[in-house]
DNA sequence: AGCATTGTTTCACA
DNA sequence: TTGTGAAACAATGC
């Protein structure tokens, strides 16, 4: 379910490892540790201990004291589980500690990520942090429709599918608007709005929780004024918007 | 059977 | 060259 309040979970979750000592690494998903050879990440990361927990957008790293970063990524069905009882096959990726515990990321679809030194480099500013000026600059440019251009995550990163959607119907935006088109008011009330649904869905435990994407479904209805919601496709993906006040 | 899926990356094309 | 959009990726569920 990750989107950026899944990551901010995830990342809260990884700061109870940190201070332990490494000592057991499992990295043979060589699909989930790509483009690493099975190994590679375990000898890197073995006697070191993790020493803080940092996200941006969903992109989650743990630096080493002195020694190289973990970056993780939870991918489509991913999650942090803390001091697992047992590993099974949905673990993709796990670390061990000399306390006798450990986390691991398990994943079903595999698409989540454990990767040494990745750079962030070309990562957009986090969608809670990313200031007005920053935002009207790094959204309003080219002339992409705005839904494709939230879920870009080299403009600005953590916006995903549902808070895409959630984050446009409060702003009565509709989601096939080119970029080129919105006014800075727009462009300001949009960004307003994102960083509410952000706060709002981390609160209440996720980006499945907002009252509009309860009603993302084929007889949904706009929570606001009772229209029947439409369906498209945007940005390649399903995109759920109410016609009648999201203009 | 076929299509969809809350993710990112890669490739083709204008 | 740059920006945009579609396909690919893996696995599962309806």
């Amino acid at each position: 379910m990750p989107e950026l309040p899944e990551a901010e979970r995830a990342r809260a979750t990884l700061e109870r490892v940190l201070g332990r000592q490494i000592v057991a690494v499992d990295d043979r998903d060589t699909y989930v540790c790509r483009p690493h050879q099975p190994g590679e990440i375990a000898a890197a990361l073995l006697g070191h201990r993790f020493a803080s927990a940092h996200r941006r957008g969903k992109f989650l790293w743990l630096e080493t004291d002195e020694g190289p970063t973990l970056a993780l990524h939870l991918g489509m069905t991913g999650h942090i589980v803390l001091d697992p009882s047992d590993l099974g096959r949905w673990d993709r990726f796990s670390v061990g500690f000399s306390d006798g515990g450990g986390f691991a990321l398990r994943d079903k679809r595999r698409l989540g990520r454990a990767r040494l030194n990745a750079s962030l480099e070309l990562v957009g500013p986090d969608a809670a942090d990313v200031g007005r000026e920053e935002f009207r600059r790094r959204i309003g440019a080219g002339n992409a429709p705005i839904k494709a251009r939230l879920l870009d995550q080299l403009a600005i990163s953590g916006v995903g599918n549902l808070l895409a959607d959630q984050a446009l119907w409060q702003a009565r935006l509709a989601p096939d608007r080119r970029t080129a088109g919105l006014s800075v008011e727009e462009l300001d009330r949009l960004r307003r709005e994102i960083r509410r649904a952000v706060r709002s869905a981390i609160a209440r435990g996720g980006a499945h929780t907002g009252a509009f994407i309860a009603e993302r479904r084929a007889d949904g209805i706009c929570p606001r004024d009772g229209h029947p919601v439409s369906r498209t496709r945007i940005g390649g993906r399903t995109t759920f918007w109410c016609p009648e006040c999201q203009v």
